[in-house]
DNA sequence: GCGATAAGTGAATGGTGTTCGTTTATTATG
DNA sequence: CATAATAAACGAACACCATTCACTTATCGC
């Protein structure tokens, strides 16, 4: 087959295929999207460069669905539903969360939401050179919870007696909903952080 | 060459060199590793089980250095005393932090630094159920950073306008002691939720 | 109509982690 | 002490992986 009529691929069918392949709980790999689009590998490559350019197609799409609507409210309206909105995000496709890792993000979509943290943050009194650091403490916050998700069963696999660990995982319950109240605490220890920092700042 | 009269190998010179190798900067690989201890690849096969075989062995080294003396005190210092040491460990060697991402932790030294933190906490007044919550915040808090630190020197790179977040970028300065300054204001903050979720808890 | 471009193919490349058979030195056993 | 078992290296082979390149052909703009 040579270019045929109608283009078989575009980012998006990329993207959402790709998705489609990390939550299917397969490995990643340009390969296997490839097979999965019912195309060569190397078609791929007119549309997107290389892997990384899938894996920020991906971020991006999921952007735009999660992170799409601007929150209204307070400072603290804006951070409960931004995280609460990346948390479904990473919920809902925990696998695509190592991948993202340590990658640079470009896609407008996420930026923005990113961008309207910052505002807001601005907003809040948090100064100039504190709000970049809190975002980056919020993310890798959901970040973390993100990858929790997506880990194997146990995080921590002890091989030798312990004194509390081992019998607290075994205590400890597992599952979305028990893990979605604790990711409702950790927000809420969070934003009564952010609430105390800001009255410290005040003071001065 | 057949069997050397005095071994080449041992998991400690393969963990070090390991380390060695990611925090030169360079791709962490099988290869690359092999070729640094002046042998094989299949040779590194005798002594441990692959990749993330000699992964978990470069945690458990690091845990090591790093997390081996017990810190004494109440709870509050043996949580700041873990997550200092934590940290200055990923700061040392960022580069190894993608690597663990998501890896179930098995190593004894490592295994033991989260016991130690499980019954500090326990015996501060966490009930049974939350303590591992806690915990796994506290540790997405120190890999989120060390996640900053190993990152490209943009996370966020806006190729559109943004409002704030362009701007913050520019102003906020990088490098080591600023970033230092911010995790120890975030440890603070941390402290201070735990202190206010302890005393709720104090209230029931 | 024609040249430029876009979008597919298939073959080839260099890299990866891993396995296996082979050789040989060391250690343990009868 | 002889011999069997194991340990530790090698090199060859494997399957997979992302990527590139030459090539074909359809579509679009002038």
């Amino acid at each position: 087959m040579a270019r045929p009529r109608v283009p078989l691929l575009s980012t998006e069918r990329i993207a959402d295929a790709a998705i489609e392949l990390v939550d299917s709980g397969q490995a990643f790999g340009v390969n296997a999207l490839a097979r999965r689009l019912g195309v060569t590998p190397s078609s791929l490559y007119n549309h997107v460069d290389g892997r990384d350019g899938i894996i920020e197609l991906m971020r991006g799409r999921l952007g735009e669905s999660y992170l799409a609507e601007a929150p209204s409210g307070d400072w603290v309206d804006v951070v409960t539903h931004t995280m609460r909105a990346s948390r479904r995000m990473y919920a809902e496709h925990p696998s695509i969360v190592p991948l993202l890792v340590g990658k640079t993000i470009t896609h407008p979509a996420v930026i923005a939401s990113y961008d309207r943290l910052a505002t807001a943050l601005l907003g809040a009194g948090f100064p100039d050179d504190e709000v970049i650091t809190v975002i980056a403490i919020l993310d890798s916050f959901a970040l973390g919870f993100g990858l929790d998700l997506a880990s194997p069963d146990d995080i921590w696999r002890p091989e030798t007696p312990t004194t509390s660990l081992g019998r607290l995982l075994e205590v400890t319950a597992k599952g979305r909903e028990r893990s979605d109240q604790v990711f409702e605490i950790g927000l809420e220890l969070l934003l009564d952080a952010l609430r105390l920092r800001l009255g410290r700042l005040d003071l001065d």
